[in-house]
RNA sequence: GGAGAAGUGGCAGAGUGGUCGAUUGCAUUAGUCUUGAAAACUAACGUACCGCAAGGUACCGGGGGUUCGAAUCCCUCCUUCUCCGCCA
């Protein structure tokens, strides 16, 4: 959630970032929180003044009691009950206004960095760099949910029978290349030097409002109504809010995180060929790259998380391109997204494999995550994270490119964790 | 799941209705002393909000209540610990 001091510093930076993700109302939003927060504070300054005088007055019937003038102490307890319950009138209306002003904040989208792209839809997001060429496939090459098959990697029908669509199950060198896979992830991350964690795969509601899935987004998860607890939907959220309402010291910065978990996503109203095998999944592995960083570094650590997942890429020798967002297309929580998608042969189709965002303080405010810096006043820090990577359009990708008339070749990197070179 | 106990500032640990935002110790920071260090001594040292400031307000696990006044009493939820049961 956007911080109000900075809008109240900049209003129309504010205002010119919700315009850039086509908000036709952003300057009435803008001046509504401005509205809302003058209210607060001069309902607060009344309440306050109020609760003063009332507390100086409770002090004294202490006072009186002792020196034993009851007849004194239980006029002013007249006077203080009183004030009392005039405070509490004004509190009420306080929490109404703070409430209203939580509230509409809360349906405020991050404002973008001054180099997103304007643009509405994803066509108008700007290809900003390219690698590798786009493999020619042999004769009667077919797309990946066919090989799956084929080499019976993977079982789509006993995963409906046992939950449903969008739920595979990954059979014999299908499963062990997909372990194969996280493994090789996670240990680049950690000689990257990202510190390995293994977080819960259910999270409160609290973590859900931390890294901004809630409210609004709860659609996406699966909740467990019982325990009022949601699936993950990335390992961003779990491991996001272990920082949540901690004042971190300086010299910690940057904190580096990589996990490895299943994500599950509703993903309501998905149909066609785009939901084909493994292109989108209800449940599906994802290894993530989590940052915290001090404001001044978070840009320059966004490009080392964009480095990094470009060196996986390379590495796996898959044909990749590189998309910086535009505002129509950004998230929510965002400032700056880019995506990475690679290019999936027999399908034809560029597939996104990541997305790595800074998200400044839109996180931290929420989640209340914090550093100080030697004796300074606590400051909010900048949250990052990235996908390194999301493993089932990564399969897809390696099994259609990397397929031969007689099986699919495993990339070199991989064949210490698979060992096996060769699918067939 | 059953029975008990407990949750206070970075940590430890006082405080059972008023002058307590909270004694004290440790840790931390600065200073004095010292050739340097240690020790000792002195001082500072929670967070958020309102206010130009002076200052004020809130927070003792969360929420609610009683009272003129709550860390302290009551209700409720959460968490932790001990014992029993069950169990990977």
């Amino acid at each position: 959630m956007l911080v109000v001091k900075d809008i109240l510093d900049n209003k129309e930076k504010a205002i010119a970032g919700l315009k850039k993700r086509n908000i036709a109302t952003a300057e009435e939003l803008i001046n509504s929180v401005i509205a809302l927060d003058t209210q607060r504070k001069s309902a607060i300054s009344e309440m306050e003044n109020v609760l003063a005088e009332s507390n100086q007055i409770a002090k004294s019937v202490g006072q009186l009691m002792k020196e034993g003038k009851k007849d004194e102490a239980e006029q002013v307890k007249t006077k203080a009950a009183e004030l009392r319950s005039k405070s509490n009138t004004l509190k009420e209306d306080t929490a109404v206004i703070e409430e209203k002003l939580q509230a509409l904040l809360y349906t405020i989208p991050n404002v973008p960095n001054e180099i997103v792209p304007d643009g509405k839809t994803p066509e108008e997001n700007v290809n900003i760099f390219e690698h590798g060429s786009i493999p020619t496939l042999h004769e009667g090459a077919v797309p990946h949910w066919d090989l799956l098959k084929k080499y019976k990697l993977a079982d789509f029908e006993v995963g409906v029978k046992i939950t449903g669509a969008g739920f595979p199950v990954f059979k014999r060198k299908g499963a062990m290349l997909n372990r194969a896979l996280i493994n090789f992830f996670l240990s680049e991350a950690i000689k990257a030097g990202y510190e390995e964690v293994i977080p819960p795969l259910l999270i409160n509601e609290a973590s859900g409002y931390g890294t901004g899935q809630l409210p609004d987004k709860e659609g996406q998860m699966y909740h467990c109504t019982v325990d009022n607890l949601f699936l993950i939907p990335t390992a961003e959220v779990p491991i996001t809010n272990l920082y949540r309402d901690e004042i971190i010291s300086a010299d910690q910065l940057p904190i580096k995180n990589v996990g490895y978990t299943p994500c599950f996503r509703r993903e309501a109203g998905s149909y066609g060929k785009d939901v084909r095998g493994l292109n989108r999944l209800h449940q599906f592995d994802k290894v993530e790259i989590v940052q915290i960083q001090h404001p001044d570094k978070s840009y320059e650590t966004l490009d080392n998380m964009v480095e990094h997942v470009k060196g996986l890429l390379n590495k796996l020798g898959l044909p990749y391109r590189i998309l910086r967002l535009c505002g129509g297309d950004m998230g929510f929580t965002s400032a700056l997204t880019y995506d990475f998608e690679v290019y999936s042969a027999a399908q034809q189709k560029w597939l996104e494999v990541s997305s790595v965002s800074n998200f400044e303080t839109f996180q931290a405010n929420r989640s209340k995550i914090r550093f100080r810096s030697g004796q300074d006043k606590p400051q909010l820090a900048h949250t990052l994270n990235g996908s390194a990577l999301a493993l089932p359009r990564i399969l897809a990708a390696l099994l259609e490119n990397n397929q031969t008339t007689d099986g699919v070749n495993i990339p070199e990197v991989l064949q210490a964790f698979t060992g096996f070179n060769k699918i067939s």
